[in-house]
This record gives C-alpha cells, sequence and structure tokens, in this order.
DNA sequence: AGAATAAAGTTTACAACGTAAACATAATAA
DNA sequence: TTATTATGTTTACGTTGTAAACTTTATTCT
C-alpha cells in the first residue's frame, strides 16, 4: 500500500493495474468497469470518482502501454548506437514482437483508441511531446535515412512512412490472426525489413 | 419484397442490409441486435430465428463487405491487364482508398472479425476459397514478381507480403486517424508503392 | 381436404453493463 | 471543533444479449 489514505489507499492506481490485467485475460469485449471494481473489492460506482467514464480509464490505460512499448523499443537499441541500420531493424523487430506477445496492447494504441492525429507532410512531422513514442522512433529513423538524403525532408518522410507503414502492417496481419507463419515469425519480418532496406541502399546507390 | 413469405418476408437479407446501415452510421459500438431489429420493425428476438447470435450475423455481414471489397479491388484492373505493375498498383491504391472512404469496413474485416488464419510460407501460401479476396490481390502480385523471381517462391512470398503489409498499415494509419496527410493521401500511397517497387526493381537490375 | 409439423415471430424474463442521483463517511482545512 | 471536500455506497434506470415459453403462419403428410 502506498499512501493508506481514505478507504481505499490508490484506487486510482489499482483500478489501472486491474484493468491491465482484466484486458489481457478477457479482451476489449471483457472489459468492465463493474468487474474492474469488483476486482478491487469496491462498490460498482466508486471508479466515478477517479475517472469520468470507462472510456477515460481506457485511455488512461492505453498511456500506460504506451510507455511500456516505448520502453520495449529502447531495448532495441543496446550495442548498436553506432550502427544506425542495425538499431534501425532492432527497433522495429521489438516493435513486431512486443506486439505480437501483447496483441491487446496493440488495440489500445492503435486501434481502440483513436485521434492521436498526427500530422504527417514533407515540411513537418509533428508529434504531440518530446519524450513521445513518435519521438523515439523518429530519431532512430533519422539518423538511419539522413545518411542517403541529407535534408531532403520530402523523401526522408517517405522513407520512415514507407518502413513504419510496412511493419505496422504485419503487426497487424500477425495480431489479428489474418496470417500465421509455419516457421518463427520474427525470421520473416526480419528477412522483410532487411530486403527493404537493401532495395532502398541498392536503389540510392544507381543513382549516384 | 422477394418473397412474402410468413410474416416479415425476408428478415435474414433485411437485417443484413440494416446491419450494415447501423454499422457505418454508429460503429461498432453502436452495433445492436436489439436496434437491428427494431429498424426491422420485428421484436427484439425475432433475429435469433435467423443468426444464432450477434455475431453469426456481424461474420455475415463481414462476408458482405468482403464482396464488396473484392470488387473494388478489381476495378483497378481496367485498361492495365498487360502491365502488371501498373495493375498492382492500381490494385493497392484502390486496397487503400476503398477503405478510407469506408473506415468500418476495415475493421470488419481485418480488425473485429478475427479467425481468417491464412498461413503464410515460402513453400505454400493457401487460401480458403478459389474466388477469394486473397486470390485476386495475390494473382495480380504473382504476376508482377515472377517477372523478376521466376519460380524461386520463397521469395516471392517475401515481395508480397512485404508490399501487403505496406499497404496494409498505411491503411490502418489512415483509418485510425493515427496520421494524416496536409495533402491529398492517395498522392502519398502512390509515391510510397512506386518508390517500393522502384527499390525493387533497381535491386534487382544490380544482382544481375 | 384436414391434421400434424415445422418455421417465424412475440412476450416475458433475467443477468450484465454504463451511468446518474442521493446519501454516508472519512480526511483535511478553517 | 466545525465546515468542507474527497471518497465510497446504495438505489435506480435504461440498454444490451440471450434463453424459455408461447403464438401464429406456412408446409407437409395422410
Amino acid at each position: 500500500m502506498k499512501k493508506q489514505l481514505y478507504h481505499h489507499g490508490d484506487l486510482r492506481a489499482e483500478m489501472i493495474k486491474k484493468g491491465i490485467q482484466l484486458l489481457n485475460k478477457e479482451g476489449y469485449e471483457g472489459f468492465s468497469l463493474r468487474k474492474i471494481a469488483s476486482m478491487c473489492n469496491v462498490s460498482h460506482t466508486a471508479p466515478y470518482r477517479h475517472f469520468k467514464n470507462k472510456n477515460e480509464l481506457y485511455k488512461t490505460i492505453g498511456q500506460e502501454i504506451h510507455s511500456k512499448f516505448k520502453e520495449a523499443m529502447l531495448d532495441g537499441r543496446e550495442g548498436c548506437e553506432s550502427d544506425p541500420r542495425k538499431h534501425l531493424l532492432n527497433m522495429c523487430k521489438q516493435y513486431v514482437s512486443f506486439m505480437v506477445n501483447n496483441p491487446e496492447y496493440f488495440r489500445y494504441i492503435f486501434i481502440t483508441v483513436h485521434g492521436h492525429e498526427i500530422s504527417v507532410s514533407p515540411e513537418d512531422i509533428r508529434f504531440e511531446e518530446e519524450g513521445h513514442l513518435f519521438n523515439v522512433s523518429k530519431k532512430c529513423a533519422k539518423e538511419y535515412f539522413e545518411q542517403f538524403y541529407g535534408n531532403d525532408s520530402a523523401d526522408w518522410v517517405l522513407g520512415f512512412l514507407a518502413l513504419w507503414s510496412m511493419i505496422h502492417g504485419l503487426t497487424l496481419l500477425l495480431v489479428t490472426r489474418t496470417i500465421h507463419f509455419q516457421g518463427d515469425y520474427l525470421a520473416y519480418a526480419e528477412k522483410m525489413i532487411e530486403a527493404h532496406l537493401d532495395h532502398f541502399e541498392n536503389s540510392f546507390l544507381i543513382k549516384l
């Protein structure tokens, strides 16, 4: 117990924790305020003292997941700070495997909770906050693509977006079980990414 | 009215129709059996004579959407039967724009309704039926990739999967409004696909 | 044809859900 | 100490999915 104030202690925090548990066990369909309340040994309307409604709790949990996801992606950095390509590759692999291992998380972040509204145009890629998840991947991708494009932001955005789309789509195909591989899915993912980057670098050589 | 049998006529068909309407208006959250029943001027348990439960209706609607989607993709074929690359490009563009124009459809097919379970391995790409949606795209992609790979199925699957993932992911990013472009999104999509295919073809030339 | 049967729809019932309102209690501030 | 605010509870209501029992209409069998 952290504070042991009031009746419960810290209901808000426990609801987030138990909410994540429930979400992982039963998916979004089974995610109910009343269940979470009872998991916290509290009446079914107590949650309303801490969250405006069900969706507010859900969004809060989304943020929690966001930071876990970010952490996982940063783990892909180890031992390859000096190699932009390897760094980018590892990060993409972390992206896919984290979501495959936590399928519900993908839904929180990218499907059910809408409204990120990240603007993407040649001139500006805006992200909400400085330390935001997307800034992490953006920075990583930038280091790689800059080697080729330099300051040509139009092309670099395109390269970034194409790669992001690819792993994002692969992840969705895996998470929804639209496809499944006979062998190791990560091996495929790696091949796909490597091929993409190979193609990219090779075609760049031609232009020179 | 088609048959004018029994009390209603053809409740099953009308439920599918009204169900699609409701889905487009209120999304999956607002999709309720009781609402649909009342839209058909029928008691709230009448649906159970035609569908085992809510999810059965939902899945049936999914199939309906599938065929609309397939039709849209086939429209991308016109006037370019002899140009595999253009054919593939058009199909990809149709894929994205159809879904962006009908965001809920994407959820039916690729998100909420799971269980496609398409097996993907170098040796075999199995699809459920002959005329299935995925066979359409597969055939189109095959014609293109075969120009380069010939009979090397391992590589051709990889090429197919990479492209599919890319447009699938882009579509998800657009449909969920995770990103939004300043300009015309289809122009970006086209550039991305063209660049992907360019990279692909260029890197292939190098190897020769 | 008329009787038996199956198909389609209705009424009633129940449990789970989200949420609002009124009330109760415990912690903090005056 | 008292007033106030934060936190929880009880009660209530409308909506949902779905099961059971019943009714009405169409089809089938003799």
